[in-house]
DNA sequence: GTAGAATCGACAACGTGGTTGTCGAAACAG
DNA sequence: CTGTTTCGACAACCACGTTGTCGATTCTAC
């Protein structure tokens, strides 16, 4: 009978390896300074742009957090802010090609990883994990605002 | 072929979703501001009792932070800061009555909440998902070091 | 035994990532 | 046209980490 508290010992080194190692190849890869809370804002923004304000919600977080979130982002060159002609309340936030760019590597980087996990592990054991959290998560709740929380 | 940004997302839902319960129980056991770090805090001073200074190495962090967790640990009444009689230097850190109760708790709701998976999954999967893990991250590695990572 | 090095805990300053509250400007709804 | 909502900016604050410094104590080596 293995004790109960493994458990989440076990998903979080998993999780941290792999966004670990995400992040060395990255870096590797010319993109040292993403943290791990930028690169779940750049895919809050998506390709299509966003203004900072629905950045917050999809994050689950304040729209003042999420505006200092993109201030680093803007700062490291990963996102630009535009006028909205629509709205001239709003700023447009954009990825700019640097940050287009870091997004691609980490899907790339991500499907190198679950390879590597396939190759160690075997194919059903990898799609078993992934079918078993499915289940087991509460519904369609993905975690999206990972970052904030550790409250 | 599944996406392979799929996979830290999971397991980071997997081991929210634990954490979640977790605290949710202890709430309604009577430990309502148990923080997530907090736990692992205790469970490195142990119930036989560490410096500030050990309780920063096990956790990976320097001896001020473990320090400043261990104000706000003491000022809820889960550790005692006393003298320690072989060494004026330090101050030994002890749990208190109520920070044993919780940790004894803890482990008992995630015996619980492991079988609640058992019961979803079967066993044979719960304990495929916690091998395959042990498989692939790296090593020996535990993640005591959980608080302070998201730098 | 005593001089020098290492360690302990406290304190201060700072960085990052959150929070709430306020505010003026712009948009929307009646 | 007026009131309400929303946007982004700003300020103050909290949690949790970091370095650096410092006095006090202990350890080590001569």
């Amino acid at each position: 009978m293995a004790e109960g508290y493994e458990l989440p010992l076990l998903l979080f080194a998993g999780f941290r390896t792999l966004i670990d190692d995400l992040h060395a190849e990255l870096a590797r890869r010319g993109h040292p300074d993403v943290r791990p809370a930028y690169g779940f804002a750049m895919q809050a923004i998506g390709v299509r742009g966003a203004s900072a304000s629905e950045v917050g919600r999809r994050l689950g977080v304040s729209k003042q957090a999420a505006g200092k979130t993109v201030d680093r982002l803007e700062a490291l060159g990963y996102v630009e802010r535009v006028d909205d002609p629509a709205d001239a309340r709003r700023k447009l936030l954009r990825l700019t090609p640097r940050g287009i760019d870091s997004l691609a590597q980490s899907a790339e980087i991500f499907d190198d990883l679950r390879a590597r996990w396939v190759t160690e592990l075997g194919a059903d054991r990898v799609e078993l994990i992934e079918s078993s959290l499915r289940t087991v998560v509460s519904g369609p709740t993905f975690p999206v605002d990972v970052p904030g929380w550790f409250s």
